[in-house]
This record gives structure tokens, sequence and C-alpha cells, in this order.
DNA sequence: GCCCTATTGTATAAAAATCGCACAATAGTA
DNA sequence: TACTATTGTGCGATTTTTATACAATAGGGC
């Protein structure tokens, strides 16, 4: 026990599940069985002003679903992250967090079980037992900037981009669930960090940062108290203003103060903190 | 792969492992490989007014650890954690909430995996490649009355009990990193949530209440004005005064009044929120 | 019983933070 | 030049927080 062996297996199913996991025919030895990460990335659309979650639509199947991997042996889940982000989107990002990992029997529906292997029969493979293989998963949450992104789809999904996250399709498998647990868990570090940072270009509007409060928290603000408790916080600079051609006053353009922001990322604005 | 097969391994192996991770023999082939949990349970000595939490001492190295567990094939971590707690220390809990993943490549140091094998060594097994096979931890965190339990030892530990969190010795493997991130995410819990609840006995005392914030939060808050602060959320109860015998006024006791406080729960008293 | 001590409950003034609204400033348009 | 839509800011009213004071009181010593 313990000594897991791989059993003899044809080098069809070996190619199945290179093209499923996107690893080369090498790297399947290498990976660490049973536990996967997942990628909820969190961008924010400066034209638009509203939030949006980097999303890839499978090959397979035709469903949406968040980037995701598996953990090699010599890894840790962080590692494994940022490199499947990578390799799976083409985005690199300074930080992801983890925020839980999920455990369900069957995060596989028994539909999406069947739909896999109607497609899978085509390739001529018994890969049932591998569908209902248990796999965990572990999330992870970033917030990015997504002017500086461009998004490519990886040779098993179809598509991969930025979707605003009121218009966010149905997930495969427990994708939803994890979507819903990373706003979660954004909604409540908001309550005590300032975590827009990374959300936001160099120089943004306080409108876009009041957008990005509003996006997470579900709500509307006030504006101009908004802005005041902001500009109190004191990670602010202000810099020239932003014509954008509009008939009416032209916004100021700000930009966070490094240091003052990472002393207060440090200290938190809590209740008893 | 991904068909793992148990390696055929001798009669001994098998006591061995059951021995060290309380399991019956037949339980060995249900378990998921690789992933394992481990909680760190917080009570309130309401005697000494102090936070604790519960600890276990190995027979095998002698060396105190988080009571953990392993992970069956047909159970999802939280249901892990709560039958694992169980069974090694007698304790129920009603909630355990995950706070973290641990993954580091080598959780067991290389003078912890030589101690094990110098004592193994008696058994006379083969198991280097066991102790330095990987598992993923997930650590689940809870706060409990401690006048209700009695943490009994399994027969793998020589003790379990609670230890005052400024007297914790030093834990086997990674076990002081999961204690620290779990006192941190109570701390966090703690600026927008009352978590106190499970901590304490039916009816306290206000200032039993304030040891159990100064505790996680480690520093003193003010008398006064934690008191009036807790009275204004109106989740509290006032009864009958106890007489301690000391020479000064007798503090009321409170209860918490649970509709309100659950109410209060699934509000938040956060920043935004 | 009478004073003393340590602790608890509460009141309150001062300071700070929050909220709602008003209003001036202004880039462009008609 | 008037008008519009939006931004920056001021400010009083209200609420919250903080620091401190003070009365109440259970028991001990005499």
């Amino acid at each position: 026990m313990f000594f897991y062996c791989v059993q003899t297996i044809q080098y069809k199913f070996y190619i199945f599940v290179a093209y499923f996991f996107n690893m080369s025919f090498y790297n399947i030895e290498k990976i660490l069985p049973g536990h996967s990460i997942d990628c909820v990335v969190f961008g924010f659309d400066y034209n638009e002003q509203e939030l949006n979650v980097l999303l890839m639509k499978w090959k397979m199947g035709g469903k949406w679903a968040l980037p995701g991997g598996v953990v090699y042996k010599d890894e840790i889940l962080e590692d494994a992250a940022h490199r499947s982000l990578k390799e799976r989107t083409g985005i690199s990002v300074s930080v992801l967090e983890q925020f839980h990992t999920f455990s369900g029997i069957n995060r596989r529906s028994e539909e999406e079980i069947q739909l896999m292997l109607s497609i899978a029969a085509k390739y001529d493979i018994k890969i049932e037992k591998w569908f209902r293989t248990r796999y965990l998963t572990t999330g992870f949450v970033t917030v990015v900037n997504m002017e500086n992104t461009t998004p490519v789809e990886d040779i098993y999904s179809s598509e991969c981009r930025w979707v605003p996250i009121k218009d966010k399709p149905e997930l495969v498998m427990d994708h939803d669930d994890i979507f819903n647990k990373a706003m979660d868990h954004v909604r409540i570090q908001l309550s005590y960090l300032p975590i827009s940072m990374a959300l936001l270009p160099e120089k943004f509007t306080m409108k876009a940062l009041k957008k990005v409060y509003e996006g997470f928290l579900g709500k509307p603000l006030e504006r101009s108290n908004f802005q005041s408790k902001m500009l109190k916080l004191d990670i602010l600079n202000r810099h020239e203003k932003l014509m954008t051609g509009a008939a009416n006053k032209a916004p100021y353009l700000y930009s966070f103060d490094k240091e003052k922001y990472e002393s207060l990322l440090k200290k938190g604005i809590g209740l008893f903190v």
C-alpha cells in the first residue's frame, strides 16, 4: 500500500489523458494523482467598468470552465496554480491565493460523465473508470488588471476569454460552486483590506475604483462618501485630469502609493484591528 | 495509471500502517491516498480564563501533534475531519471549518523521518518509503466549550489534552504552521463575526467573553467599551448575578440569544457590509 | 455594624467617523 | 452664453468610538 503503481495502460489511453490534461506523454508519470487546482481570475474591464472572470470553453463537450490543472509530484499547490494558469491561458499573475479545497464525491455529474463518454467513444478507448476517478481540487483566486492581458486558448479549449460576471454561463462540474466561493472570499477580504490595486491600471479614476467595490459587493455605494473614505485612507496619489471628450467636468486620475498601500495591507482595516 | 493498485505488501507492514493511522486492517483499502486532515480545536478554560488548544502526544516519537487522520474514498473532507476528531480524541463538534490546504513537499523534516525510522526499526519492517510518501493535508478549525469535553487519547497517543496556547510546545511536522494559520483565520473572522458562542458555557460573565477576544487578538481591550459594544450588538440576555465569594461587586451572567446571534452571524459586521 | 478594596455596570463628554445632501467647478455641446 | 452631465468638496446632522469618571456592591477586617 502507498506504493501505488501505474497499471499497464494502452498507449491510446495515455494519449487521451494527455489530450485532456494538457500534458505531454512524459509528464503523466510526474503528476500527483487525485488532486488538481482551479483558478478564479477576476479582471476589471476599464472601458465597460465592470467585473469579469477568466473562463475557457472545453473543446470536449463545449461547456465553459475555470482554468485549472494537475499538480506535479515535486510541486506545491501554489506553484501548480501559477504554472497551470500560465500554460492554459497564457496569463501570468503575481499572487494567487487559495481559498477552499473542494472534495465532493461526485464532482462530475452523471450527465456530464455520459456526455464525456459519448464523445470519448469516438476515440475507441476505455475511459469510464478515468472519468469516475475521484479528484479533489483546491480553488485559487486572484485579481488582475485586464488591460495587460491577452488570454490565449490552449489546444484543449476552443476559447479562452474574459466574461462579465453578470453574463457568466453555467460551468462544468462544480465550477459554479468554486466561483461563488471565490466571490464570497473576495467580498470578505474587501471588508478589511483594499485589494483593488491589482485590478486597475496604473492610473485610474475614482469612478472605476468605486465600480470595483460595487462589483464584488453587489450593491451601489454613495459616491461622495466613497471618494472621501478612499482619500482618507491616504494610499492614493493624484495626477493629471483625464479628458474623455464628454461634456462634463474631467475626473482626476489616481494611482496607488505602493508603500502606503503595502503597509495598510499589512495592518488591515478591521473591527478590533 | 489512475487505477492505482496496492502493491503486495507484507502483513507486518499493514499492521504498522494500521498502528500509525488508527485504522483496522479492513479500512486500509478504503482510504483515499495522499490526502489527510488536521484539526485545530480551540477551547476556552473558564476557570483560568484562557485560550487552549487540543493536542495529542504521539507514542511514536513522543512529540505533540494536532489531532488528524486520513480520508476515506467515500468521504468528503468535512466528514473525515469530524470522524477523525471523534475517533482520536473522543470529541464531537458541530462545526469544523476548513481554512487552508498544506502541500509542502517535505512536510516531514529529515530529522523526523530519521527519528521515526530509528523507532520503526524495532518493528523490523521497511517503512522508509512510507515515511517519505507525500501527503497533502487540509486544516480544519473549530472552537468549543471546554467544560463539556473530556479528551481521551487513542491507542496511538500517550496523552490527549487541552494545552493553554501560551504553553504550546513545538509540534511535529508542519503542525506549527497549521496552528498559526488557524489563529490568523479566527482572528480575521473575529473582526466581522461574533464567533464566541461555541467557546463559552451556556451562561458566562462579560469578563470571560472579553478574555476570548483578547486570546485570539493577542492584545488587551478596554473593559467598559468592550462591554457596551457587546451589549449594543443586542445578542445577549442577562441573567442572575454570579456570587464568586470575592470581595467585590458580583458580575451578571449573560447568555447568547440564539436567534439574534444567528441573524447577526449571517449579516456580519464589516466595513461596507 | 462600619470602613476598605477590588471589580462591575453605566453614564458622559470629547473626539472621530459616517451619512446625506448641497453646491461649486468644469469639459464639452447647442 | 446658456445648458448638461459629472466631479470634487464642504458641511451640518447623526452616529460611533474612546477615554474617563463614578456609583454600586460582595465580601474581608476590625
